[in-house]
DNA sequence: AAGTGGTCTAGACCACTAA
DNA sequence: TAGTGGTCTAGACCACTTT
Protein backbone atom coordinates (compact mmCIF):
# COMPACT_ATOMS: atom_id res chain seq x y z
CA UNK A 1 0.00 0.00 0.00
CA UNK A 2 2.85 2.48 0.52
CA UNK A 3 0.54 4.36 2.51
CA UNK A 4 2.66 7.20 4.11
CA UNK A 5 0.40 9.26 6.29
CA UNK A 6 -3.37 8.62 6.75
CA UNK A 7 -4.62 12.10 5.19
CA UNK A 8 -2.71 11.51 1.99
CA UNK A 9 -4.25 7.77 1.78
CA UNK A 10 -7.89 9.51 1.98
CA UNK A 11 -6.89 12.58 -0.19
CA UNK A 12 -5.62 10.23 -3.04
CA UNK A 13 -9.15 8.04 -2.54
CA UNK A 14 -11.65 11.44 -3.18
CA UNK A 15 -9.09 12.60 -5.60
CA UNK A 16 -9.59 9.33 -7.46
CA UNK A 17 -12.99 9.68 -7.13
CA UNK A 18 -13.01 12.54 -8.66
CA UNK A 19 -10.99 11.71 -11.40
CA UNK A 20 -13.27 8.96 -12.16
CA UNK A 21 -16.05 11.15 -11.95
CA UNK A 22 -17.71 9.36 -9.40
CA UNK A 23 -18.09 12.56 -7.66
CA UNK A 24 -18.80 15.04 -10.71
CA UNK A 25 -18.11 18.42 -10.55
CA UNK A 26 -20.28 20.54 -8.18
CA UNK A 27 -21.40 17.80 -6.53
CA UNK A 28 -21.04 17.49 -2.70
CA UNK A 29 -18.36 15.25 -1.12
CA UNK A 30 -19.14 13.30 2.48
CA UNK A 31 -19.37 15.90 5.40
CA UNK A 32 -16.67 16.20 7.30
CA UNK A 33 -18.59 13.88 9.91
CA UNK A 34 -19.30 11.23 7.15
CA UNK A 35 -15.78 10.80 6.80
CA UNK A 36 -14.54 10.89 10.22
CA UNK A 37 -16.73 7.63 10.38
CA UNK A 38 -15.92 6.29 7.01
CA UNK A 39 -12.34 6.32 7.49
CA UNK A 40 -12.22 6.10 11.22
CA UNK A 41 -10.23 8.77 11.97
CA UNK A 42 -10.54 11.99 14.00
CA UNK A 43 -11.98 15.37 12.62
CA UNK A 44 -8.57 16.84 12.20
CA UNK A 45 -6.90 14.25 10.11
CA UNK A 46 -10.00 14.36 7.87
CA UNK A 47 -9.44 18.22 7.27
CA UNK A 48 -6.25 17.82 6.70
CA UNK A 49 -6.83 15.79 4.12
CA UNK A 50 -9.72 18.11 2.32
CA UNK A 51 -7.14 20.66 2.35
CA UNK A 52 -4.75 18.72 0.52
CA UNK A 53 -7.26 18.12 -2.34
CA UNK A 54 -8.45 21.97 -1.76
CA UNK A 55 -4.56 23.17 -2.15
CA UNK A 56 -5.14 21.58 -5.65
CA UNK A 57 -7.87 23.36 -6.96
CA UNK A 58 -10.15 20.18 -6.85
CA UNK A 59 -12.46 21.17 -4.30
CA UNK A 60 -13.83 24.26 -2.43
CA UNK A 61 -15.47 24.21 1.49
CA UNK A 62 -18.17 26.66 1.99
CA UNK A 63 -19.08 27.69 5.92
CA UNK A 64 -22.46 26.10 6.58
CA UNK A 65 -23.07 24.87 3.03
CA UNK A 66 -20.34 21.68 2.64
CA UNK A 67 -17.47 20.87 0.25
CA UNK A 68 -17.64 20.69 -3.13
CA UNK A 69 -15.97 19.20 -6.28
CA UNK A 70 -14.68 22.67 -7.88
CA UNK A 71 -16.11 23.24 -10.95
CA UNK A 72 -14.62 25.22 -13.96
CA UNK A 73 -15.46 28.82 -15.06
CA UNK A 74 -16.19 29.02 -18.89
CA UNK A 75 -12.51 30.52 -19.02
CA UNK A 76 -12.49 33.45 -21.60
CA UNK A 77 -9.44 33.52 -24.61
CA UNK A 78 -7.17 36.58 -24.63
CA UNK A 79 -5.88 36.86 -27.38
CA UNK A 80 -3.03 39.73 -26.76
CA UNK A 81 -1.61 39.76 -30.45
CA UNK A 82 -4.86 41.41 -31.62
CA UNK A 83 -6.67 42.76 -28.55
CA UNK A 84 -4.81 46.19 -29.10
CA UNK A 85 -5.61 46.52 -33.19
CA UNK A 86 -9.37 45.65 -32.28
CA UNK A 87 -9.69 48.98 -31.04
CA UNK A 88 -8.06 50.67 -33.30
CA UNK A 89 -9.76 48.87 -36.70
CA UNK A 90 -13.51 49.44 -34.81
CA UNK A 91 -15.86 50.45 -37.39
CA UNK A 92 -18.04 52.32 -34.85
CA UNK A 93 -17.06 55.92 -33.32
CA UNK A 94 -18.20 54.67 -30.07
CA UNK A 95 -16.88 55.38 -27.23
CA UNK A 96 -16.07 52.22 -25.71
CA UNK A 97 -12.98 50.73 -23.55
CA UNK A 98 -11.68 48.39 -26.31
CA UNK A 99 -12.04 45.77 -23.20
CA UNK A 100 -15.40 46.22 -22.74
CA UNK A 101 -15.83 45.72 -26.50
CA UNK A 102 -13.84 42.45 -26.58
CA UNK A 103 -16.27 41.20 -23.48
CA UNK A 104 -19.64 42.44 -25.23
CA UNK A 105 -18.47 39.97 -28.32
CA UNK A 106 -19.18 37.60 -26.78
CA UNK A 107 -22.57 37.72 -24.79
CA UNK A 108 -21.68 39.31 -21.41
CA UNK A 109 -22.07 42.10 -19.59
CA UNK A 110 -18.56 44.32 -18.75
CA UNK A 111 -18.19 47.12 -16.19
CA UNK A 112 -15.17 48.86 -14.61
CA UNK A 113 -14.69 51.00 -11.89
CA UNK A 114 -12.16 53.24 -13.02
CA UNK A 115 -9.94 55.27 -10.26
CA UNK A 116 -6.87 58.09 -11.65
CA UNK A 117 -4.00 59.39 -9.51
CA UNK A 118 -0.75 60.98 -9.78
CA UNK A 119 2.21 58.39 -8.01
CA UNK A 120 5.72 58.29 -7.81
CA UNK A 121 6.23 54.81 -9.74
CA UNK A 122 7.70 52.00 -7.94
CA UNK A 123 11.38 50.65 -9.06
CA UNK A 124 9.80 48.27 -11.40
CA UNK A 125 7.69 50.60 -13.18
CA UNK A 126 9.86 53.65 -13.24
CA UNK A 127 12.38 50.62 -15.03
CA UNK A 128 10.28 49.48 -17.60
CA UNK A 129 9.03 53.29 -18.69
CA UNK A 130 12.74 54.22 -18.63
CA UNK A 131 12.13 57.15 -15.91
CA UNK A 132 14.64 58.07 -13.03
CA UNK A 133 13.44 56.45 -10.17
CA UNK A 134 13.11 59.82 -7.95
CA UNK A 135 11.85 62.58 -9.61
CA UNK A 136 9.54 60.45 -12.29
CA UNK A 137 5.87 61.23 -11.70
CA UNK A 138 3.10 58.68 -13.09
CA UNK A 139 -0.58 58.87 -13.89
CA UNK A 140 -1.92 55.52 -12.63
CA UNK A 141 -5.66 54.34 -13.84
CA UNK A 142 -6.49 51.37 -11.48
CA UNK A 143 -9.38 48.90 -13.09
CA UNK A 144 -11.34 46.82 -11.73
CA UNK A 145 -13.15 44.85 -14.13
CA UNK A 146 -16.16 43.00 -14.26
CA UNK A 147 -18.25 40.74 -16.02
CA UNK A 148 -21.28 39.55 -15.69
CA UNK A 149 -20.74 41.24 -12.36
CA UNK A 150 -17.96 38.87 -11.17
CA UNK A 151 -14.94 40.68 -10.58
CA UNK A 152 -12.98 39.70 -13.22
CA UNK A 153 -9.04 40.80 -13.21
CA UNK A 154 -7.03 43.97 -12.34
CA UNK A 155 -6.20 46.40 -14.80
CA UNK A 156 -3.50 49.35 -14.24
CA UNK A 157 -2.13 51.74 -16.71
CA UNK A 158 0.78 53.89 -15.74
CA UNK A 159 1.79 56.74 -18.02
CA UNK A 160 4.62 59.28 -18.07
CA UNK A 161 3.07 62.39 -16.44
CA UNK A 162 4.42 64.66 -18.63
CA UNK A 163 3.21 63.03 -21.70
CA UNK A 164 -0.87 62.76 -20.89
CA UNK A 165 -0.81 66.11 -18.18
CA UNK A 166 -4.03 67.48 -19.24
CA UNK A 167 -5.22 65.05 -21.47
CA UNK A 168 -8.53 62.90 -21.21
CA UNK A 169 -7.02 60.56 -19.97
CA UNK A 170 -6.96 62.52 -16.18
CA UNK A 171 -10.57 62.26 -16.61
CA UNK A 172 -12.27 59.70 -14.13
CA UNK A 173 -14.25 57.38 -15.35
CA UNK A 174 -13.83 55.31 -18.78
CA UNK A 175 -12.27 57.19 -21.59
CA UNK A 176 -11.81 56.40 -24.89
CA UNK A 177 -11.77 57.36 -28.24
CA UNK A 178 -11.27 56.31 -32.13
CA UNK A 179 -7.93 54.48 -32.89
CA UNK A 180 -7.63 54.83 -28.97
CA UNK A 181 -6.91 57.54 -26.51
CA UNK A 182 -3.45 57.81 -26.73
CA UNK A 183 -3.16 57.67 -30.42
CA UNK A 184 -5.65 60.56 -30.17
CA UNK A 185 -3.45 62.79 -28.29
CA UNK A 186 -0.22 61.60 -30.49
CA UNK A 187 1.05 59.08 -28.79
CA UNK A 188 1.51 56.26 -31.53
CA UNK A 189 2.61 52.94 -29.67
CA UNK A 190 4.20 50.44 -32.87
CA UNK A 191 4.73 48.18 -30.52
CA UNK A 192 4.68 46.23 -27.29
CA UNK A 193 6.80 43.96 -25.25
CA UNK A 194 5.20 41.46 -22.70
CA UNK A 195 6.10 39.81 -19.36
CA UNK A 196 3.85 37.20 -17.77
CA UNK A 197 4.73 35.93 -14.23
CA UNK A 198 2.37 33.09 -12.63
CA UNK A 199 2.70 33.59 -8.67
CA UNK A 200 -0.18 32.99 -5.57
CA UNK A 201 -2.50 36.13 -5.18
CA UNK A 202 -1.81 38.92 -2.51
CA UNK A 203 -4.50 39.76 0.21
CA UNK A 204 -5.55 42.08 -1.59
CA UNK A 205 -6.25 40.89 -4.68
CA UNK A 206 -8.18 37.40 -3.29
CA UNK A 207 -10.09 40.17 -1.53
CA UNK A 208 -10.89 42.52 -4.63
CA UNK A 209 -11.26 39.72 -6.78
CA UNK A 210 -12.83 37.25 -4.48
CA UNK A 211 -10.86 34.42 -5.02
CA UNK A 212 -10.94 31.00 -3.76
CA UNK A 213 -8.59 29.23 -2.21
CA UNK A 214 -5.81 27.88 -4.67
CA UNK A 215 -6.41 30.06 -7.09
CA UNK A 216 -3.19 31.64 -8.73
CA UNK A 217 -2.82 34.67 -10.84
CA UNK A 218 -1.39 35.29 -14.33
CA UNK A 219 0.61 38.93 -13.82
CA UNK A 220 0.87 40.59 -17.21
CA UNK A 221 2.63 43.32 -17.82
CA UNK A 222 2.54 45.35 -21.48
CA UNK A 223 4.67 48.09 -22.31
CA UNK A 224 4.05 50.00 -25.22
CA UNK A 225 6.57 51.60 -27.20
CA UNK A 226 6.73 54.52 -29.36
CA UNK A 227 8.47 54.77 -32.94
CA UNK A 228 11.52 56.36 -31.65
CA UNK A 229 11.36 53.81 -28.92
CA UNK A 230 9.93 55.43 -25.99
CA UNK A 231 7.77 53.66 -23.66
CA UNK A 232 4.67 55.53 -23.34
CA UNK A 233 2.87 53.10 -21.29
CA UNK A 234 2.84 49.83 -19.08
CA UNK A 235 -0.28 48.18 -18.37
CA UNK A 236 -0.23 45.81 -15.47
CA UNK A 237 -3.30 43.19 -15.86
CA UNK A 238 -3.91 40.52 -12.65
CA UNK A 239 -5.45 37.53 -14.04
CA UNK A 240 -7.25 34.96 -12.40
CA UNK A 241 -6.29 31.36 -13.83
CA UNK A 242 -9.82 30.26 -13.28
CA UNK A 243 -11.15 32.57 -15.27
CA UNK A 244 -8.77 32.97 -18.29
CA UNK A 245 -6.43 31.41 -21.15
CA UNK A 246 -3.62 33.91 -22.40
CA UNK A 247 -3.16 33.63 -26.30
CA UNK A 248 -0.87 35.12 -28.27
CA UNK A 249 -0.06 34.31 -32.32
CA UNK A 250 3.42 34.12 -33.52
CA UNK A 251 4.97 34.66 -37.00
CA UNK A 252 7.96 32.42 -37.43
CA UNK A 253 10.58 33.86 -39.22
CA UNK B 1 -8.77 46.45 15.57
CA UNK B 2 -11.25 44.20 13.52
CA UNK B 3 -9.81 41.06 14.26
CA UNK B 4 -11.71 38.04 12.96
CA UNK B 5 -9.60 34.57 13.61
CA UNK B 6 -6.41 35.09 16.48
CA UNK B 7 -4.57 33.18 13.32
CA UNK B 8 -5.60 35.55 10.79
CA UNK B 9 -3.87 38.36 13.14
CA UNK B 10 -0.73 36.22 13.94
CA UNK B 11 0.05 36.16 10.24
CA UNK B 12 -0.93 39.92 9.54
CA UNK B 13 1.67 40.51 12.01
CA UNK B 14 4.03 37.99 10.87
CA UNK B 15 3.62 39.11 6.83
CA UNK B 16 4.30 42.91 7.98
CA UNK B 17 7.20 41.73 9.77
CA UNK B 18 7.97 39.70 6.20
CA UNK B 19 7.41 43.25 4.29
CA UNK B 20 8.75 45.69 6.10
CA UNK B 21 12.02 43.45 6.00
CA UNK B 22 12.44 43.17 9.48
CA UNK B 23 12.57 39.00 8.68
CA UNK B 24 14.82 39.10 5.73
CA UNK B 25 14.58 36.24 2.54
CA UNK B 26 15.46 32.74 3.61
CA UNK B 27 15.68 33.99 7.31
CA UNK B 28 14.12 31.19 9.70
CA UNK B 29 10.82 32.46 11.73
CA UNK B 30 10.44 31.90 15.36
CA UNK B 31 9.45 28.44 15.63
CA UNK B 32 6.13 27.49 16.59
CA UNK B 33 6.76 26.92 20.62
CA UNK B 34 8.15 30.31 20.20
CA UNK B 35 5.31 31.85 18.61
CA UNK B 36 2.93 29.54 21.12
CA UNK B 37 4.30 31.45 24.06
CA UNK B 38 4.73 34.72 22.48
CA UNK B 39 0.65 34.76 21.55
CA UNK B 40 -0.46 32.67 24.29
CA UNK B 41 -2.43 30.72 21.64
CA UNK B 42 -2.19 26.52 21.13
CA UNK B 43 0.00 25.28 18.72
CA UNK B 44 -2.83 24.16 15.85
CA UNK B 45 -3.71 28.26 16.20
CA UNK B 46 0.27 28.68 15.22
CA UNK B 47 -0.07 26.14 12.56
CA UNK B 48 -2.63 27.40 10.83
CA UNK B 49 -1.14 31.23 10.27
CA UNK B 50 1.78 29.68 9.09
CA UNK B 51 -0.08 27.64 6.58
CA UNK B 52 -1.84 30.62 6.04
CA UNK B 53 1.33 32.25 4.88
CA UNK B 54 2.95 29.58 3.29
CA UNK B 55 -0.24 29.37 1.09
CA UNK B 56 0.83 32.81 0.26
CA UNK B 57 3.63 31.67 -0.58
CA UNK B 58 5.61 33.90 1.38
CA UNK B 59 7.69 30.83 3.86
CA UNK B 60 8.50 27.52 3.56
CA UNK B 61 8.56 24.75 6.25
CA UNK B 62 10.87 22.09 5.99
CA UNK B 63 10.53 19.06 8.74
CA UNK B 64 13.01 19.13 11.62
CA UNK B 65 14.65 22.60 10.41
CA UNK B 66 11.95 25.47 10.91
CA UNK B 67 10.11 27.69 9.07
CA UNK B 68 11.77 30.11 6.58
CA UNK B 69 11.36 33.31 4.60
CA UNK B 70 10.69 32.21 1.03
CA UNK B 71 13.78 33.51 -1.33
CA UNK B 72 13.34 34.06 -4.94
CA UNK B 73 15.02 31.21 -7.53
CA UNK B 74 16.47 33.70 -10.07
CA UNK B 75 13.46 33.33 -13.03
CA UNK B 76 14.34 32.68 -16.40
CA UNK B 77 12.97 35.08 -19.25
CA UNK B 78 11.69 32.86 -22.21
CA UNK B 79 10.92 35.10 -24.97
CA UNK B 80 8.53 33.06 -27.18
CA UNK B 81 8.53 35.00 -30.32
CA UNK B 82 12.30 34.42 -30.54
CA UNK B 83 13.16 31.12 -28.80
CA UNK B 84 12.70 29.07 -32.39
CA UNK B 85 14.18 31.12 -34.43
CA UNK B 86 17.52 31.44 -32.34
CA UNK B 87 18.07 27.49 -33.43
CA UNK B 88 17.05 28.50 -37.05
CA UNK B 89 19.71 31.31 -37.01
CA UNK B 90 22.11 29.54 -35.08
CA UNK B 91 25.59 29.60 -36.92
CA UNK B 92 27.14 26.37 -35.29
CA UNK B 93 26.07 23.60 -37.09
CA UNK B 94 26.14 22.15 -32.78
CA UNK B 95 23.33 19.24 -33.06
CA UNK B 96 22.76 20.76 -29.32
CA UNK B 97 18.83 20.90 -28.38
CA UNK B 98 17.61 24.75 -28.70
CA UNK B 99 16.57 24.73 -25.30
CA UNK B 100 19.63 23.73 -23.89
CA UNK B 101 21.55 26.42 -26.38
CA UNK B 102 18.99 29.21 -24.98
CA UNK B 103 20.13 27.59 -21.13
CA UNK B 104 24.36 27.25 -21.79
CA UNK B 105 23.75 31.43 -23.16
CA UNK B 106 23.45 32.18 -19.50
CA UNK B 107 25.86 30.30 -18.13
CA UNK B 108 23.94 27.70 -16.74
CA UNK B 109 24.19 23.47 -16.99
CA UNK B 110 21.67 22.30 -19.49
CA UNK B 111 20.38 18.63 -19.44
CA UNK B 112 17.06 16.74 -20.13
CA UNK B 113 15.11 13.69 -20.13
CA UNK B 114 13.60 12.26 -22.94
CA UNK B 115 11.10 9.75 -23.40
CA UNK B 116 9.76 8.65 -26.84
CA UNK B 117 6.26 6.82 -27.18
CA UNK B 118 3.32 6.05 -29.76
CA UNK B 119 0.33 7.09 -28.04
CA UNK B 120 -3.51 7.89 -28.68
CA UNK B 121 -3.93 11.88 -28.52
CA UNK B 122 -5.88 13.01 -25.82
CA UNK B 123 -9.56 14.48 -26.88
CA UNK B 124 -7.67 18.52 -26.40
CA UNK B 125 -3.98 17.50 -28.33
CA UNK B 126 -5.98 16.01 -31.40
CA UNK B 127 -8.52 18.60 -31.47
CA UNK B 128 -5.15 21.13 -31.45
CA UNK B 129 -3.47 18.80 -33.97
CA UNK B 130 -6.74 18.57 -36.09
CA UNK B 131 -6.99 14.67 -36.18
CA UNK B 132 -9.60 12.73 -35.61
CA UNK B 133 -10.16 11.91 -31.92
CA UNK B 134 -10.59 8.24 -32.04
CA UNK B 135 -8.13 6.62 -34.87
CA UNK B 136 -5.17 8.71 -34.78
CA UNK B 137 -2.15 8.48 -33.53
CA UNK B 138 0.37 10.72 -32.41
CA UNK B 139 4.48 10.12 -31.84
CA UNK B 140 4.89 11.81 -27.93
CA UNK B 141 8.36 12.88 -26.80
CA UNK B 142 8.55 13.80 -23.22
CA UNK B 143 11.00 15.60 -21.62
CA UNK B 144 11.84 16.86 -17.96
CA UNK B 145 14.48 19.70 -18.13
CA UNK B 146 17.04 20.24 -15.61
CA UNK B 147 18.72 23.52 -14.87
CA UNK B 148 21.96 23.38 -12.82
CA UNK B 149 20.78 19.90 -11.71
CA UNK B 150 17.36 21.32 -10.75
CA UNK B 151 14.15 19.91 -12.59
CA UNK B 152 13.23 23.21 -14.25
CA UNK B 153 10.41 22.48 -16.42
CA UNK B 154 8.12 19.52 -18.35
CA UNK B 155 7.69 19.99 -22.02
CA UNK B 156 5.93 17.11 -24.07
CA UNK B 157 6.01 17.73 -27.96
CA UNK B 158 3.50 15.91 -29.77
CA UNK B 159 3.52 14.69 -33.55
CA UNK B 160 1.11 13.30 -36.29
CA UNK B 161 2.17 9.93 -36.25
CA UNK B 162 2.38 9.47 -40.46
CA UNK B 163 3.92 12.96 -40.59
CA UNK B 164 7.30 11.53 -38.80
CA UNK B 165 7.29 7.94 -39.22
CA UNK B 166 10.60 6.94 -39.51
CA UNK B 167 12.76 10.00 -38.98
CA UNK B 168 15.16 11.16 -36.18
CA UNK B 169 12.32 12.42 -34.31
CA UNK B 170 11.33 8.37 -33.25
CA UNK B 171 14.86 8.55 -31.69
CA UNK B 172 15.28 8.26 -27.83
CA UNK B 173 17.36 11.21 -26.53
CA UNK B 174 18.43 14.52 -27.73
CA UNK B 175 17.72 14.76 -31.50
CA UNK B 176 18.37 18.13 -33.51
CA UNK B 177 19.82 19.53 -36.99
CA UNK B 178 20.93 22.60 -37.92
CA UNK B 179 17.19 24.72 -38.70
CA UNK B 180 15.32 22.83 -36.86
CA UNK B 181 14.40 18.87 -36.85
CA UNK B 182 11.30 19.25 -37.72
CA UNK B 183 12.69 21.38 -40.80
CA UNK B 184 15.15 19.00 -42.00
CA UNK B 185 12.52 16.61 -42.82
CA UNK B 186 10.76 18.82 -45.15
CA UNK B 187 8.11 19.95 -42.16
CA UNK B 188 8.65 23.86 -41.82
CA UNK B 189 6.56 26.00 -39.55
CA UNK B 190 5.40 29.37 -40.59
CA UNK B 191 3.32 30.37 -37.60
CA UNK B 192 2.51 29.35 -33.88
CA UNK B 193 -0.60 29.52 -31.90
CA UNK B 194 0.04 29.73 -28.09
CA UNK B 195 -2.11 29.52 -25.35
CA UNK B 196 -1.29 29.66 -21.77
CA UNK B 197 -3.18 29.04 -19.01
CA UNK B 198 -2.12 29.30 -14.84
CA UNK B 199 -3.43 26.65 -12.30
CA UNK B 200 -2.23 24.50 -9.44
CA UNK B 201 0.42 21.77 -10.15
CA UNK B 202 -1.25 18.29 -10.45
CA UNK B 203 0.53 15.86 -7.57
CA UNK B 204 2.39 14.13 -10.47
CA UNK B 205 3.72 17.71 -11.36
CA UNK B 206 4.68 18.83 -7.71
CA UNK B 207 6.97 15.21 -7.83
CA UNK B 208 8.81 15.48 -11.30
CA UNK B 209 9.70 18.78 -10.38
CA UNK B 210 10.35 19.22 -6.78
CA UNK B 211 7.81 22.18 -6.19
CA UNK B 212 7.68 23.63 -2.89
CA UNK B 213 3.61 24.36 -1.67
CA UNK B 214 1.61 27.31 -3.15
CA UNK B 215 4.19 26.91 -6.06
CA UNK B 216 1.38 27.97 -9.25
CA UNK B 217 2.47 26.57 -12.65
CA UNK B 218 1.82 27.69 -16.22
CA UNK B 219 1.04 25.25 -18.67
CA UNK B 220 2.03 26.86 -22.29
CA UNK B 221 0.60 25.33 -25.51
CA UNK B 222 2.06 25.54 -28.61
CA UNK B 223 0.32 24.62 -31.78
CA UNK B 224 2.98 24.66 -34.64
CA UNK B 225 1.59 25.66 -38.70
CA UNK B 226 3.11 25.20 -41.90
CA UNK B 227 2.22 27.12 -45.13
CA UNK B 228 -1.00 25.36 -45.57
CA UNK B 229 -2.63 25.62 -42.53
CA UNK B 230 -1.81 21.92 -41.35
CA UNK B 231 -0.37 21.53 -37.83
CA UNK B 232 2.70 19.74 -37.56
CA UNK B 233 3.07 20.19 -33.86
CA UNK B 234 1.77 20.53 -30.53
CA UNK B 235 4.03 20.77 -27.21
CA UNK B 236 2.76 21.39 -24.22
CA UNK B 237 5.22 22.84 -21.48
CA UNK B 238 4.69 22.95 -17.45
CA UNK B 239 6.66 25.88 -16.23
CA UNK B 240 6.48 26.41 -12.45
CA UNK B 241 5.66 29.69 -11.38
CA UNK B 242 8.80 30.39 -8.99
CA UNK B 243 11.40 30.02 -11.85
CA UNK B 244 9.74 31.60 -15.36
CA UNK B 245 9.37 34.49 -16.82
CA UNK B 246 7.26 34.09 -19.94
CA UNK B 247 7.96 37.37 -22.52
CA UNK B 248 6.86 38.18 -25.84
CA UNK B 249 7.10 41.13 -28.36
CA UNK B 250 4.31 42.04 -30.43
CA UNK B 251 4.17 44.45 -33.38
CA UNK B 252 1.07 46.90 -32.84
CA UNK B 253 -0.49 47.25 -36.12
C1' DA C 1 -33.63 24.13 14.69
C1' DA C 2 -30.43 21.23 12.60
C1' DG C 3 -26.42 20.59 10.14
C1' DT C 4 -22.40 22.32 7.97
C1' DG C 5 -17.54 23.87 8.00
C1' DG C 6 -14.43 27.34 10.87
C1' DT C 7 -11.81 28.16 14.95
C1' DC C 8 -9.44 26.76 19.02
C1' DT C 9 -7.58 23.95 22.90
C1' DA C 10 -4.38 20.37 25.14
C1' DG C 11 -2.19 16.76 24.63
C1' DA C 12 0.75 12.80 22.33
C1' DC C 13 4.00 10.49 19.42
C1' DC C 14 6.70 10.44 15.04
C1' DA C 15 10.22 11.80 11.32
C1' DC C 16 13.65 14.47 10.19
C1' DT C 17 17.74 17.74 10.74
C1' DA C 18 21.54 19.55 12.82
C1' DA C 19 24.84 19.95 16.53
C1' DT D 1 20.80 14.05 21.45
C1' DA D 2 17.96 17.99 21.32
C1' DG D 3 15.00 20.59 18.69
C1' DT D 4 12.26 21.17 14.71
C1' DG D 5 7.99 20.60 12.07
C1' DG D 6 4.54 16.54 10.67
C1' DT D 7 0.79 13.65 12.01
C1' DC D 8 -3.01 12.41 14.90
C1' DT D 9 -6.48 12.29 18.70
C1' DA D 10 -10.68 14.01 21.44
C1' DG D 11 -13.18 17.41 22.59
C1' DA D 12 -15.50 22.20 22.55
C1' DC D 13 -17.76 26.24 20.91
C1' DC D 14 -18.71 29.46 16.99
C1' DA D 15 -20.50 31.29 12.39
C1' DC D 16 -22.99 30.46 8.70
C1' DT D 17 -26.52 28.22 5.60
C1' DT D 18 -30.49 25.78 4.89
C1' DT D 19 -34.96 23.98 6.13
Amino acid sequence: MASGPRYHEIAAQLRSAIERGELAEGQQLPTEAELMAQFEVSRNTVRLALRRLSDEGLVVSGQGRGTFVRTQHRPFVWNWTELESRSKHALSGSTVDQWAVAVEAANRDARQEVRVSIEQPSPEIARRLGLPEDSARTLVRQRIRYVDHQPYQLADSYFPLHLVQDSPLMEPGDVSAPGGVLASIGLVQVRYYDEITVRMPTRRETELLNLAAATPVAEHSRTGYAADGTALRVMVTILPGDRHVIAYDVAAD
